[in-house]
DNA sequence: ATCTAGTTGACAGTAACTGTCATATAAGTA
DNA sequence: TACTTATATGACAGTTACTGTCAACTAGAT
């Protein structure tokens, strides 16, 4: 990593880190670019090439997770069942997603609620990717079969549910993170998704990653 | 309904008409606040009082349908499943959801794929309304169960992907969209959404709509 | 006829972006 | 080390979606 990529992925932090501060004090709509520039110590100027869209600064974090699942499901033994592999990668994924700085985002995105349904969990080339890996997974053409895609939509909006009840409860008070994401992830698994009359392999490895 | 009102619709009708033309001619993000209105033939400010967002022009005649998916569930019989009764009301609306129009509609929508992923096909309100009837039907607290809003979720999420996958498929080659939305909305239904042990009647009561 | 409430357009703002240009600094090359 | 090139920075001017206010107007009720 050169050193112009470590002080690039400097300043995005900084960026950051204000803008969450800013966020969760004074309201997302309340906060003007200019004031998280000056606070990140940078011109309006650099603040733009460094962030598309004020949105982005509050949606990004969760969608760098998109990248995550994919590895993870790259990895994941290939006799299991596309489903559980899936499920399980986004479980797994869930798992990392912690620490203090999370609780800032998650401080700095109650403060813009009209966001809340538009998460995304992933970006649209890490979805296309997934619904391939899991196309192969059933052995089906996601070209003409739209079930591979619709496992993957499915999924993901499962996990989203999870993502949405954590982060709609208080800090203490609700579940973890990966109880509420394993509990909606469990309603999508099922027999349709087998890519065969009788390859039932996998098929009963949920609840693998948690404590 | 009063003239006002007639009036109030009429100018907005207009404003949606001009709006699809213009953007299916030269594409979402070309088209400016200004032009609908002159096209409408009417000022920006009284634009504004109309629009909410430029967004919003394609994004309500999706979620009015919501207000329609309310009203059908609440007609459903009350010894439906959960699950049969709500997809049965979604696939309902989507036969409605057709003409002239709607081609204009998906015309201009296909000039602003970035706005894909953002379609909510139902206002937070009548989602939670949408929870409310199908808790009232499996006999679970919407408060302390999650089944219920999880339920709801995913089966929009089903229907979502088959208005996104007839959005996406030209005109005369790709399936029509109840076909379309049946099928993904078939994946979600099963025993989990049962309201106890024994009570089954109305599962087998799928594909009553479509012809 | 008149009073009230909702509608309209003109106008002046605000704030999120975009593009350009001169300047500075890191990185590759002689 | 000196030189060149690619990239980052900040100042600035512009665009556009959207907001708020105000005076003129019009439908609807009394």
């Amino acid at each position: 990593m050169s050193l112009r990529e470590r002080q690039r992925a400097l300043v995005r932090a900084e960026i950051q880190r204000a803008a969450f501060a800013l966020f969760a004090r004074d309201g997302f709509d309340a906060v003007t670019t200019e004031q998280i520039a000056a606070e990140a110590g940078i011109s309006p100027s650099t603040y733009f090439r460094h962030v598309r869209s004020k949105e982005d600064l509050l949606l990004d974090p969760v969608r760098e997770g998109g990248a995550g699942i994919v590895a993870l499901l790259e990895d994941r033994p290939a006799d299991e069942a596309a489903d559980v592999a899936l499920a399980q990668s986004i479980l797994t994924r869930s798992n990392t997603f912690a620490g203090a700085e999370v609780e800032q985002w998650r401080a700095a995105f109650r403060t813009a609620p009209h966001l809340l349904d538009r998460v995304a969990l992933i970006t649209p080339e890490h979805r296309e990717r997934l619904v391939d890996l899991v196309a192969q997974r059933m052995a089906r053409d996601p070209e003409t079969d739209s079930n591979p895609g619709l496992l993957v939509h499915l999924m993901l909006a499962a996990a989203e549910f999870g993502y949405l009840r954590w982060l709609r409860e208080s800090r203490n008070r609700g579940a973890s993170l990966p109880v509420c994401v394993e509990g909606a992830l469990a309603a999508v698994q099922g027999e349709r998704w087998s890519t065969g009359p009788d390859t039932r392999r996998g098929r009963r490895a949920t609840r693998e990653t948690t404590a």
